[in-house]
DNA sequence: GCAGTAAGTAATAAACTTTCTCATTATTAT
DNA sequence: ATAATAATGAGAAAGTTTATTACTTACTGC
């Protein structure tokens, strides 16, 4: 049994403030410890798991995205809308891919499958255009 | 027994026949971890790293499927032909689903980002059959 | 068969990501 | 300002995956 319950009393601390404004200022996907050196630049002495426990709190309230996507680690995207990621094979990049969320896939697959259906991601597999340009200049050929 | 094409070099060994005899033999995505324990019951003097060594390189070698999907461990799939995946957000349990892949998707992504695009996988979330019924009894009262 | 060599294994350590514990600090309501 | 308590920081711990190492196994050409 699961509620989607924001913490009752959850308090606006300088360290929440400062997580959720650098994850908004980029338009990458920053892991956990991404986030951690981007805040460590305004909050030196914040601790690794304040980082954790705040992004894992602001997933579930909804405030942000947790993206598990591949790679070994999460990622976290302040963007709440529903959209798409292509991830670069090479480097490991993840970018927002901008295409229509095909909501019709979600009946399809509910008529597939006995669970029942909450929502879908697409996730897409590429090469960057940095990492292309470096990897192969002849295949336009 | 199929014939198993292994890229040269790579020797049929015990452990790897066995590993993949098992992988094989179910329909979920089992975990290394999971994987490691089938295994061990036929051959309980292998290692932990043995059976990463040898997913990693089936998975390279196209032989079995390695899912980046969600969830902190990564899964294995002995069905290596292109199909979409479901997990449970109650259990963390991941089935296929049979849902027909939608190529023209990778079509539309091409031209929307600079990317180049190699392939996509849709994930659904949702909850199984076990998972929901135990879940909300309440909803038959 | 047999030496020589290459590949594989098991065990262990190590790296890395994430979660947890707890004494202390900071925030909120009074 | 004070009390109540949520949140933090520091470190430990847990969990997953990779790397190292010494030993074993299998393949090769003789």
């Amino acid at each position: 049994m699961e509620m989607i319950d924001l913490p009752p009393k959850m308090r606006l601390t300088t360290q929440r403030q400062v997580i959720l404004e650098e994850l908004a200022s980029v338009t990458s996907h920053p892991t956990a410890n991404e986030v951690y050196d981007m805040v460590r630049r305004r909050l030196p002495r914040i601790g690794l798991g304040t980082v954790y426990r705040n992004l894992e709190l602001m997933a579930e309230s909804g405030l942000i995205l947790k993206l598990e996507v591949g790679g070994t680690q999460k990622r976290f995207d302040a963007t709440t809308d529903l959209h798409y990621h292509i991830r670069c094979t090479a480097c490991g990049k993840v970018d927002d891919i901008k295409l229509p969320v095909q909501q019709e896939i979600n009946k399809m697959a509910a008529s597939a499958t006995d669970y029942q259906i909450l929502s879908h991601h697409v996730e897409f597999s590429g090469v960057c255009g940095s990492c292309g340009s470096a990897a192969e200049p002849s295949s336009i050929n």
